[in-house]
DNA sequence: TTACTCCATAGTGTATACGAAATGCCAGCC
DNA sequence: GGCTGGCATTTCGTATACACTATGGAGTAA
Protein backbone atom coordinates (compact mmCIF):
# COMPACT_ATOMS: atom_id res chain seq x y z
CA UNK A 1 0.00 0.00 0.00
CA UNK A 2 2.45 2.52 -1.41
CA UNK A 3 1.65 6.01 0.31
CA UNK A 4 0.43 9.17 -2.42
CA UNK A 5 1.80 12.65 -2.63
CA UNK A 6 0.08 14.95 -0.86
CA UNK A 7 -1.87 17.34 -3.16
CA UNK A 8 -5.36 18.06 -1.06
CA UNK A 9 -6.56 20.88 -1.56
CA UNK A 10 -9.46 20.92 0.53
CA UNK A 11 -11.34 24.05 -0.39
CA UNK A 12 -11.92 23.42 -4.00
CA UNK A 13 -14.70 23.04 -5.14
CA UNK A 14 -13.96 20.97 -8.65
CA UNK A 15 -15.80 17.19 -8.08
CA UNK A 16 -13.88 15.33 -5.84
CA UNK A 17 -13.52 12.51 -8.74
CA UNK A 18 -11.45 15.08 -10.78
CA UNK A 19 -8.98 15.40 -7.51
CA UNK A 20 -8.80 11.70 -6.99
CA UNK A 21 -7.52 11.60 -10.84
CA UNK A 22 -4.98 14.32 -10.72
CA UNK A 23 -3.93 12.35 -7.35
CA UNK A 24 -3.37 9.11 -8.98
CA UNK A 25 -2.09 9.74 -12.22
CA UNK A 26 0.69 11.70 -10.40
CA UNK A 27 1.64 9.16 -8.10
CA UNK A 28 1.73 6.68 -11.07
CA UNK A 29 4.39 8.75 -12.99
CA UNK A 30 5.89 9.17 -9.88
CA UNK A 31 6.36 5.77 -9.85
CA UNK A 32 4.68 5.94 -5.94
CA UNK A 33 2.71 3.21 -7.75
CA UNK A 34 4.72 0.84 -9.60
CA UNK A 35 3.42 -0.92 -12.74
CA UNK A 36 1.78 -4.12 -12.17
CA UNK A 37 0.64 -2.62 -8.65
CA UNK A 38 -2.89 -3.57 -7.84
CA UNK A 39 -5.03 -0.41 -6.99
CA UNK A 40 -7.53 -1.50 -4.63
CA UNK A 41 -10.69 0.80 -4.84
CA UNK A 42 -11.12 0.86 -0.94
CA UNK A 43 -7.75 1.20 -0.10
CA UNK A 44 -7.74 4.55 -1.94
CA UNK A 45 -11.05 5.86 -1.06
CA UNK A 46 -9.74 5.24 2.94
CA UNK A 47 -6.53 6.75 2.53
CA UNK A 48 -8.07 9.92 0.81
CA UNK A 49 -11.23 9.64 3.05
CA UNK A 50 -14.00 9.89 0.16
CA UNK A 51 -16.15 6.99 -0.86
CA UNK A 52 -14.97 4.83 -3.54
CA UNK A 53 -17.52 6.08 -6.22
CA UNK A 54 -15.39 9.25 -7.17
CA UNK A 55 -12.33 6.66 -7.14
CA UNK A 56 -13.87 4.40 -9.41
CA UNK A 57 -14.74 7.44 -11.78
CA UNK A 58 -10.85 8.17 -11.71
CA UNK A 59 -9.74 4.91 -12.32
CA UNK A 60 -12.32 4.81 -15.41
CA UNK A 61 -10.72 7.54 -16.52
CA UNK A 62 -7.13 6.86 -16.39
CA UNK A 63 -8.22 3.28 -17.95
CA UNK A 64 -9.53 4.86 -20.63
CA UNK A 65 -5.86 6.87 -20.89
CA UNK A 66 -3.81 3.86 -20.64
CA UNK A 67 -2.38 4.72 -17.16
CA UNK A 68 -4.32 1.55 -15.73
CA UNK A 69 -5.90 -1.88 -16.90
CA UNK A 70 -8.89 -2.89 -15.16
CA UNK A 71 -9.25 -6.88 -15.29
CA UNK A 72 -12.45 -7.97 -15.21
CA UNK A 73 -13.80 -8.79 -11.64
CA UNK A 74 -9.86 -8.54 -10.63
CA UNK A 75 -9.44 -5.45 -10.06
CA UNK A 76 -7.02 -2.54 -11.75
CA UNK A 77 -3.17 -2.56 -11.97
CA UNK A 78 -1.15 -0.12 -13.02
CA UNK A 79 -0.22 -0.60 -16.69
CA UNK A 80 3.89 -1.14 -17.34
CA UNK A 81 5.43 1.75 -18.89
CA UNK A 82 8.17 -0.53 -20.32
CA UNK A 83 10.74 1.26 -22.13
CA UNK A 84 8.82 -0.33 -25.11
CA UNK A 85 5.90 1.49 -24.48
CA UNK A 86 7.77 4.67 -23.80
CA UNK A 87 9.59 4.83 -27.48
CA UNK A 88 6.09 3.64 -28.61
CA UNK A 89 4.21 6.72 -27.04
CA UNK A 90 7.29 9.50 -28.97
CA UNK A 91 6.71 7.57 -32.22
CA UNK A 92 2.61 8.34 -32.30
CA UNK A 93 3.66 11.68 -30.28
CA UNK A 94 5.75 12.49 -33.47
CA UNK A 95 3.13 11.75 -35.81
CA UNK A 96 0.53 13.69 -33.76
CA UNK A 97 2.81 16.99 -32.66
CA UNK A 98 3.88 16.84 -36.16
CA UNK A 99 0.42 17.28 -37.62
CA UNK A 100 -0.92 19.93 -35.00
CA UNK A 101 2.32 21.94 -35.97
CA UNK A 102 1.50 21.64 -39.42
CA UNK A 103 -1.56 22.68 -39.24
CA UNK A 104 -0.95 25.71 -36.67
CA UNK A 105 1.62 27.22 -39.74
CA UNK A 106 -1.41 26.68 -41.82
CA UNK A 107 -3.89 28.47 -39.71
CA UNK A 108 -2.01 30.93 -37.45
CA UNK A 109 -3.54 34.26 -38.12
CA UNK A 110 -1.79 37.52 -36.85
CA UNK A 111 -2.37 37.39 -33.07
CA UNK A 112 -0.65 34.19 -33.16
CA UNK A 113 2.04 35.52 -35.20
CA UNK A 114 2.89 37.77 -33.41
CA UNK A 115 2.80 35.97 -29.85
CA UNK A 116 5.19 33.38 -31.38
CA UNK A 117 7.67 36.48 -32.73
CA UNK A 118 7.45 37.18 -28.80
CA UNK A 119 8.39 34.37 -28.10
CA UNK A 120 11.13 33.77 -30.31
CA UNK A 121 12.35 36.51 -28.88
CA UNK A 122 12.56 35.46 -25.35
CA UNK A 123 14.18 32.19 -26.87
CA UNK A 124 17.27 34.16 -28.24
CA UNK A 125 17.30 36.15 -24.65
CA UNK A 126 17.43 32.96 -22.97
CA UNK A 127 20.05 31.23 -24.98
CA UNK A 128 22.45 34.28 -24.72
CA UNK A 129 22.09 34.71 -20.95
CA UNK A 130 22.02 30.92 -20.45
CA UNK A 131 18.75 30.66 -18.38
CA UNK A 132 18.02 27.78 -19.92
CA UNK A 133 16.65 25.79 -17.20
CA UNK A 134 14.53 28.65 -15.70
CA UNK A 135 12.89 29.42 -18.58
CA UNK A 136 12.59 26.08 -20.28
CA UNK A 137 9.13 24.57 -19.51
CA UNK A 138 7.34 28.43 -19.29
CA UNK A 139 8.50 28.72 -23.21
CA UNK A 140 7.97 25.16 -23.53
CA UNK A 141 4.02 25.28 -22.50
CA UNK A 142 3.91 29.11 -24.07
CA UNK A 143 4.53 27.56 -27.35
CA UNK A 144 2.16 24.64 -26.83
CA UNK A 145 -0.44 27.17 -25.83
CA UNK A 146 -0.18 29.49 -29.14
CA UNK A 147 0.25 26.58 -31.23
CA UNK A 148 -3.20 24.57 -30.31
CA UNK A 149 -4.75 27.98 -30.32
CA UNK A 150 -3.54 28.72 -33.83
CA UNK A 151 -4.29 24.58 -34.76
CA UNK A 152 -7.85 25.06 -33.91
CA UNK A 153 -8.59 21.32 -33.35
CA UNK A 154 -8.81 20.62 -30.03
CA UNK A 155 -9.70 16.95 -30.06
CA UNK A 156 -5.55 16.48 -31.58
CA UNK A 157 -4.84 18.67 -28.64
CA UNK A 158 -6.68 16.56 -26.09
CA UNK A 159 -4.71 13.40 -27.70
CA UNK A 160 -1.33 14.90 -27.61
CA UNK A 161 -1.93 16.43 -24.03
CA UNK A 162 -3.13 12.84 -22.90
CA UNK A 163 0.23 11.03 -24.56
CA UNK A 164 2.76 13.61 -23.08
CA UNK A 165 1.15 13.42 -19.78
CA UNK A 166 3.09 9.88 -20.09
CA UNK A 167 6.42 10.77 -20.77
CA UNK A 168 6.95 14.23 -19.41
CA UNK A 169 8.78 12.67 -16.58
CA UNK A 170 10.85 10.75 -18.86
CA UNK A 171 11.38 13.68 -21.09
CA UNK A 172 12.78 15.48 -17.83
CA UNK A 173 15.13 12.79 -17.02
CA UNK A 174 16.64 13.52 -20.45
CA UNK A 175 16.69 17.38 -20.38
CA UNK A 176 19.91 16.27 -17.77
CA UNK A 177 22.26 15.11 -20.76
CA UNK A 178 24.40 18.02 -21.41
CA UNK A 179 23.56 19.99 -24.08
CA UNK A 180 19.85 18.50 -24.85
CA UNK A 181 18.79 21.37 -22.89
CA UNK A 182 19.94 24.02 -25.53
CA UNK A 183 19.59 22.13 -28.54
CA UNK A 184 15.93 21.44 -27.41
CA UNK A 185 15.84 25.72 -27.25
CA UNK A 186 17.29 26.28 -30.67
CA UNK A 187 14.76 23.47 -31.68
CA UNK A 188 11.91 25.34 -30.49
CA UNK A 189 13.41 28.23 -31.81
CA UNK A 190 13.84 27.51 -35.16
CA UNK A 191 9.75 25.34 -35.10
CA UNK A 192 8.27 28.07 -34.01
CA UNK A 193 9.69 30.53 -36.86
CA UNK A 194 8.79 28.22 -39.13
CA UNK A 195 5.02 27.76 -37.99
CA UNK A 196 4.89 31.76 -38.14
CA UNK A 197 6.11 31.94 -41.08
CA UNK A 198 3.20 30.10 -42.53
CA UNK A 199 6.09 27.12 -43.64
CA UNK A 200 3.69 23.82 -42.80
CA UNK A 201 5.99 21.56 -44.53
CA UNK A 202 8.77 22.51 -42.74
CA UNK A 203 7.00 22.93 -39.28
CA UNK A 204 6.06 19.24 -39.81
CA UNK A 205 9.94 18.15 -40.51
CA UNK A 206 11.11 20.16 -37.40
CA UNK A 207 8.60 18.81 -35.31
CA UNK A 208 8.97 15.13 -36.43
CA UNK A 209 13.27 15.84 -35.80
CA UNK A 210 12.38 17.82 -32.28
CA UNK A 211 10.49 14.48 -31.25
CA UNK A 212 13.13 11.43 -32.48
CA UNK A 213 15.73 14.02 -31.03
CA UNK A 214 13.54 13.64 -27.18
CA UNK A 215 13.41 10.03 -28.13
CA UNK A 216 16.77 9.48 -28.29
CA UNK A 217 17.89 11.30 -25.28
CA UNK A 218 16.11 9.18 -23.34
CA UNK A 219 17.10 6.16 -24.56
CA UNK A 220 20.55 7.49 -24.00
CA UNK A 221 19.25 8.21 -20.56
CA UNK A 222 18.22 4.76 -20.35
CA UNK A 223 21.14 3.20 -21.34
CA UNK A 224 23.20 5.14 -18.73
CA UNK A 225 21.28 2.84 -15.67
CA UNK B 1 -36.77 11.90 -24.46
CA UNK B 2 -35.55 9.75 -27.46
CA UNK B 3 -36.11 6.07 -28.05
CA UNK B 4 -32.85 4.11 -28.18
CA UNK B 5 -32.44 0.89 -30.36
CA UNK B 6 -33.55 -2.27 -28.94
CA UNK B 7 -30.09 -4.01 -28.79
CA UNK B 8 -30.08 -5.67 -25.44
CA UNK B 9 -28.79 -8.61 -24.53
CA UNK B 10 -30.13 -10.09 -21.45
CA UNK B 11 -28.39 -12.97 -21.03
CA UNK B 12 -24.76 -11.90 -21.62
CA UNK B 13 -22.55 -11.51 -18.69
CA UNK B 14 -20.16 -8.93 -19.80
CA UNK B 15 -20.44 -5.85 -16.93
CA UNK B 16 -23.73 -4.00 -17.51
CA UNK B 17 -21.62 -0.46 -18.11
CA UNK B 18 -20.14 -1.92 -21.08
CA UNK B 19 -23.36 -2.79 -22.28
CA UNK B 20 -24.86 0.61 -21.60
CA UNK B 21 -21.84 2.11 -23.12
CA UNK B 22 -22.75 0.13 -26.62
CA UNK B 23 -26.28 1.13 -26.30
CA UNK B 24 -25.39 4.62 -25.75
CA UNK B 25 -22.36 4.44 -28.55
CA UNK B 26 -24.91 3.35 -31.04
CA UNK B 27 -27.62 5.67 -30.61
CA UNK B 28 -25.42 8.21 -30.72
CA UNK B 29 -23.46 7.17 -33.85
CA UNK B 30 -26.78 6.22 -35.61
CA UNK B 31 -28.50 9.96 -34.41
CA UNK B 32 -31.06 8.49 -32.11
CA UNK B 33 -29.13 10.63 -29.64
CA UNK B 34 -28.87 14.60 -31.65
CA UNK B 35 -25.86 16.79 -31.09
CA UNK B 36 -26.47 19.08 -28.20
CA UNK B 37 -29.53 16.81 -26.84
CA UNK B 38 -29.62 16.37 -22.94
CA UNK B 39 -28.77 12.73 -21.94
CA UNK B 40 -30.50 12.19 -18.27
CA UNK B 41 -28.81 9.69 -16.35
CA UNK B 42 -32.36 8.45 -14.18
CA UNK B 43 -33.94 8.55 -17.67
CA UNK B 44 -31.65 6.21 -19.33
CA UNK B 45 -31.25 3.84 -16.01
CA UNK B 46 -35.15 3.91 -16.36
CA UNK B 47 -35.49 2.85 -19.96
CA UNK B 48 -32.92 0.19 -19.03
CA UNK B 49 -34.03 -0.63 -16.20
CA UNK B 50 -30.66 -0.74 -14.59
CA UNK B 51 -29.61 1.52 -12.00
CA UNK B 52 -27.62 4.81 -12.66
CA UNK B 53 -23.93 3.77 -11.58
CA UNK B 54 -23.39 2.00 -15.06
CA UNK B 55 -24.97 4.65 -16.74
CA UNK B 56 -22.62 7.09 -15.22
CA UNK B 57 -19.79 4.79 -15.95
CA UNK B 58 -20.46 4.43 -19.46
CA UNK B 59 -21.48 7.82 -20.10
CA UNK B 60 -17.61 8.42 -18.58
CA UNK B 61 -16.10 6.68 -21.14
CA UNK B 62 -17.98 8.25 -24.01
CA UNK B 63 -17.01 11.32 -22.26
CA UNK B 64 -13.17 10.88 -22.59
CA UNK B 65 -13.49 9.60 -26.17
CA UNK B 66 -15.42 12.79 -27.43
CA UNK B 67 -18.74 11.47 -27.86
CA UNK B 68 -20.26 13.41 -24.86
CA UNK B 69 -19.11 16.47 -22.27
CA UNK B 70 -20.31 16.83 -19.13
CA UNK B 71 -21.00 19.91 -17.84
CA UNK B 72 -20.40 20.52 -13.96
CA UNK B 73 -23.47 20.42 -12.04
CA UNK B 74 -25.34 20.58 -15.72
CA UNK B 75 -25.38 16.90 -16.94
CA UNK B 76 -24.07 15.38 -20.19
CA UNK B 77 -24.99 16.70 -23.73
CA UNK B 78 -24.04 14.73 -26.90
CA UNK B 79 -21.32 16.66 -28.57
CA UNK B 80 -22.03 18.03 -32.08
CA UNK B 81 -20.81 16.09 -35.08
CA UNK B 82 -20.63 19.19 -37.01
CA UNK B 83 -19.00 18.88 -40.49
CA UNK B 84 -15.52 20.76 -39.06
CA UNK B 85 -15.99 17.72 -36.46
CA UNK B 86 -15.58 15.30 -38.98
CA UNK B 87 -13.32 16.82 -41.04
CA UNK B 88 -10.89 17.33 -37.81
CA UNK B 89 -11.12 13.67 -37.22
CA UNK B 90 -10.23 12.84 -40.68
CA UNK B 91 -7.40 14.76 -40.65
CA UNK B 92 -6.18 12.99 -37.51
CA UNK B 93 -7.26 9.46 -38.99
CA UNK B 94 -4.75 10.53 -41.77
CA UNK B 95 -2.06 10.83 -39.75
CA UNK B 96 -2.45 8.52 -37.44
CA UNK B 97 -3.64 5.73 -39.80
CA UNK B 98 -0.64 5.94 -42.02
CA UNK B 99 1.64 5.85 -39.17
CA UNK B 100 0.04 2.50 -38.64
CA UNK B 101 0.96 1.23 -42.10
CA UNK B 102 3.74 2.46 -41.71
CA UNK B 103 4.99 0.70 -38.64
CA UNK B 104 3.41 -2.50 -40.13
CA UNK B 105 5.36 -2.26 -43.19
CA UNK B 106 8.25 -1.88 -41.34
CA UNK B 107 7.47 -4.65 -38.88
CA UNK B 108 5.32 -7.05 -40.91
CA UNK B 109 6.76 -11.01 -40.53
CA UNK B 110 6.37 -14.18 -42.53
CA UNK B 111 2.41 -14.83 -41.23
CA UNK B 112 1.51 -11.13 -41.95
CA UNK B 113 2.98 -11.01 -45.09
CA UNK B 114 1.32 -14.58 -46.16
CA UNK B 115 -2.44 -13.10 -45.01
CA UNK B 116 -1.89 -10.07 -46.50
CA UNK B 117 -1.32 -12.30 -49.99
CA UNK B 118 -4.51 -14.16 -49.71
CA UNK B 119 -6.50 -10.26 -49.21
CA UNK B 120 -5.01 -9.16 -52.08
CA UNK B 121 -6.30 -12.39 -53.86
CA UNK B 122 -9.63 -11.79 -52.28
CA UNK B 123 -9.53 -8.38 -53.56
CA UNK B 124 -8.82 -9.29 -57.08
CA UNK B 125 -11.18 -11.66 -57.20
CA UNK B 126 -14.28 -9.18 -55.41
CA UNK B 127 -12.96 -6.77 -58.29
CA UNK B 128 -13.40 -9.30 -61.05
CA UNK B 129 -16.80 -10.56 -60.09
CA UNK B 130 -17.61 -7.21 -59.41
CA UNK B 131 -19.32 -8.21 -55.63
CA UNK B 132 -17.88 -5.02 -53.93
CA UNK B 133 -20.15 -4.41 -52.06
CA UNK B 134 -20.63 -8.06 -49.90
CA UNK B 135 -16.91 -8.17 -49.76
CA UNK B 136 -15.56 -4.23 -48.60
CA UNK B 137 -16.53 -4.69 -44.94
CA UNK B 138 -15.31 -7.77 -44.42
CA UNK B 139 -11.94 -7.23 -45.92
CA UNK B 140 -11.79 -3.57 -44.75
CA UNK B 141 -11.39 -5.49 -41.28
CA UNK B 142 -9.48 -8.37 -42.28
CA UNK B 143 -6.65 -6.06 -43.43
CA UNK B 144 -7.57 -3.57 -40.00
CA UNK B 145 -6.64 -6.80 -38.32
CA UNK B 146 -3.31 -8.15 -40.29
CA UNK B 147 -1.96 -4.31 -39.86
CA UNK B 148 -2.84 -3.92 -36.38
CA UNK B 149 -1.17 -7.14 -35.87
CA UNK B 150 2.04 -6.02 -37.42
CA UNK B 151 2.53 -2.94 -36.29
CA UNK B 152 2.62 -4.19 -32.71
CA UNK B 153 1.34 -0.65 -31.29
CA UNK B 154 -1.60 -1.46 -29.04
CA UNK B 155 -2.10 2.46 -28.26
CA UNK B 156 -2.01 3.40 -31.49
CA UNK B 157 -4.59 0.88 -32.73
CA UNK B 158 -6.99 1.57 -29.76
CA UNK B 159 -6.61 5.47 -30.85
CA UNK B 160 -7.58 4.47 -34.27
CA UNK B 161 -10.26 2.41 -33.34
CA UNK B 162 -11.71 5.39 -30.90
CA UNK B 163 -11.93 7.77 -33.89
CA UNK B 164 -12.74 5.42 -36.52
CA UNK B 165 -15.97 5.00 -34.48
CA UNK B 166 -17.07 8.21 -35.00
CA UNK B 167 -16.56 8.46 -38.64
CA UNK B 168 -18.19 5.00 -39.38
CA UNK B 169 -21.34 5.84 -40.00
CA UNK B 170 -20.40 8.63 -42.49
CA UNK B 171 -17.96 6.67 -44.40
CA UNK B 172 -20.78 4.62 -45.25
CA UNK B 173 -22.81 7.43 -46.99
CA UNK B 174 -19.52 8.18 -48.73
CA UNK B 175 -19.65 4.69 -50.38
CA UNK B 176 -23.09 5.24 -51.70
CA UNK B 177 -21.12 7.60 -54.23
CA UNK B 178 -20.51 5.62 -58.02
CA UNK B 179 -17.38 4.49 -58.30
CA UNK B 180 -15.66 5.26 -54.66
CA UNK B 181 -16.58 1.79 -53.74
CA UNK B 182 -14.54 0.16 -56.52
CA UNK B 183 -11.92 2.90 -56.42
CA UNK B 184 -11.37 2.25 -52.44
CA UNK B 185 -11.12 -1.43 -52.96
CA UNK B 186 -8.37 -0.87 -55.14
CA UNK B 187 -6.73 1.72 -52.86
CA UNK B 188 -6.55 -1.34 -50.37
CA UNK B 189 -5.48 -3.74 -52.63
CA UNK B 190 -2.59 -1.59 -53.84
CA UNK B 191 -1.87 -0.54 -49.41
CA UNK B 192 -2.14 -3.69 -48.80
CA UNK B 193 0.52 -5.06 -51.32
CA UNK B 194 3.16 -2.45 -50.25
CA UNK B 195 2.77 -3.26 -46.26
CA UNK B 196 3.61 -6.51 -47.37
CA UNK B 197 6.45 -5.36 -49.39
CA UNK B 198 7.74 -3.47 -46.26
CA UNK B 199 7.11 -0.38 -48.41
CA UNK B 200 7.09 2.11 -45.66
CA UNK B 201 7.01 5.10 -47.30
CA UNK B 202 4.96 4.18 -49.45
CA UNK B 203 2.27 2.43 -47.58
CA UNK B 204 2.39 5.75 -45.46
CA UNK B 205 1.50 7.90 -48.89
CA UNK B 206 -0.85 5.61 -50.30
CA UNK B 207 -2.54 5.70 -46.68
CA UNK B 208 -3.03 9.46 -46.42
CA UNK B 209 -4.14 9.38 -50.21
CA UNK B 210 -6.96 7.16 -49.06
CA UNK B 211 -8.06 8.57 -45.97
CA UNK B 212 -7.70 12.12 -48.07
CA UNK B 213 -10.31 10.58 -50.80
CA UNK B 214 -12.64 9.01 -48.16
CA UNK B 215 -12.71 12.73 -46.71
CA UNK B 216 -13.22 14.11 -50.16
CA UNK B 217 -15.87 11.32 -50.97
CA UNK B 218 -17.90 12.75 -47.22
CA UNK B 219 -17.66 16.19 -48.16
CA UNK B 220 -19.58 15.42 -51.96
CA UNK B 221 -22.02 13.75 -49.90
CA UNK B 222 -22.10 16.48 -47.79
CA UNK B 223 -23.11 19.00 -50.30
CA UNK B 224 -25.61 17.07 -52.23
CA UNK B 225 -27.65 17.45 -48.91
C1' DT C 1 3.56 -36.16 0.70
C1' DT C 2 0.50 -34.52 -2.64
C1' DA C 3 -3.68 -33.31 -4.59
C1' DC C 4 -8.38 -32.09 -4.28
C1' DT C 5 -12.25 -29.84 -2.14
C1' DC C 6 -14.48 -26.57 0.62
C1' DC C 7 -14.78 -22.37 3.02
C1' DA C 8 -13.43 -17.82 4.43
C1' DT C 9 -12.13 -13.50 2.74
C1' DA C 10 -11.14 -9.91 -0.23
C1' DG C 11 -12.65 -7.02 -3.74
C1' DT C 12 -15.30 -5.64 -7.58
C1' DG C 13 -20.30 -4.90 -9.67
C1' DT C 14 -24.64 -2.84 -8.96
C1' DA C 15 -28.38 -0.64 -6.57
C1' DT C 16 -30.09 2.92 -3.78
C1' DA C 17 -30.35 6.76 -0.53
C1' DC C 18 -29.25 11.33 0.63
C1' DG C 19 -27.42 15.92 -0.13
C1' DA C 20 -26.27 20.05 -2.85
C1' DA C 21 -26.54 23.01 -6.70
C1' DA C 22 -28.71 25.03 -10.63
C1' DT C 23 -32.77 26.18 -13.23
C1' DG C 24 -37.40 27.69 -13.95
C1' DC C 25 -41.70 29.23 -12.37
C1' DC C 26 -44.72 31.91 -9.62
C1' DA C 27 -46.00 35.47 -6.71
C1' DG C 28 -45.46 39.81 -4.86
C1' DC C 29 -43.75 44.33 -5.14
C1' DC C 30 -42.34 48.51 -7.46
C1' DG D 1 -46.81 45.62 -16.78
C1' DG D 2 -42.19 44.36 -15.78
C1' DC D 3 -38.79 42.94 -12.58
C1' DT D 4 -36.97 40.61 -8.53
C1' DG D 5 -36.78 37.26 -4.91
C1' DG D 6 -37.80 32.88 -3.13
C1' DC D 7 -39.39 28.24 -3.50
C1' DA D 8 -39.95 23.86 -5.81
C1' DT D 9 -38.11 20.63 -8.95
C1' DT D 10 -34.77 18.48 -11.47
C1' DT D 11 -30.49 16.31 -11.73
C1' DC D 12 -26.01 15.57 -10.73
C1' DG D 13 -22.34 14.31 -6.84
C1' DT D 14 -21.20 11.28 -3.24
C1' DA D 15 -21.78 7.82 0.23
C1' DT D 16 -23.13 3.35 1.52
C1' DA D 17 -25.18 -1.26 1.50
C1' DC D 18 -25.61 -5.63 -0.50
C1' DA D 19 -24.53 -9.25 -3.94
C1' DC D 20 -21.55 -12.05 -6.51
C1' DT D 21 -17.15 -13.94 -7.96
C1' DA D 22 -12.47 -15.28 -7.65
C1' DT D 23 -8.58 -16.53 -4.89
C1' DG D 24 -5.88 -18.66 -1.40
C1' DG D 25 -5.36 -21.53 2.44
C1' DA D 26 -6.56 -25.22 5.45
C1' DG D 27 -8.03 -29.75 6.05
C1' DT D 28 -8.72 -34.39 4.56
C1' DA D 29 -8.15 -38.42 1.83
C1' DA D 30 -5.42 -41.28 -1.28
Amino acid sequence: MPEGPVIWKDEELSPIRDKVYEYLKQAIVQGIYKSGDRIVEREVAGQLNVSRTPIREALFRLESQGFVKTLPRRGVVVSKLSPEEIVEIFTILSATESLAMKLAAQRAEEPQRDKLRQIIAEIEEALEHNVLREEHWRIHFKINAVVFEAARSPRLQAMIDSLSEYVQAFVHLAYELPGRLRKAMEEHRDLARAVMEGEADLAENLTKIHVENAKKAYLEVLAKE
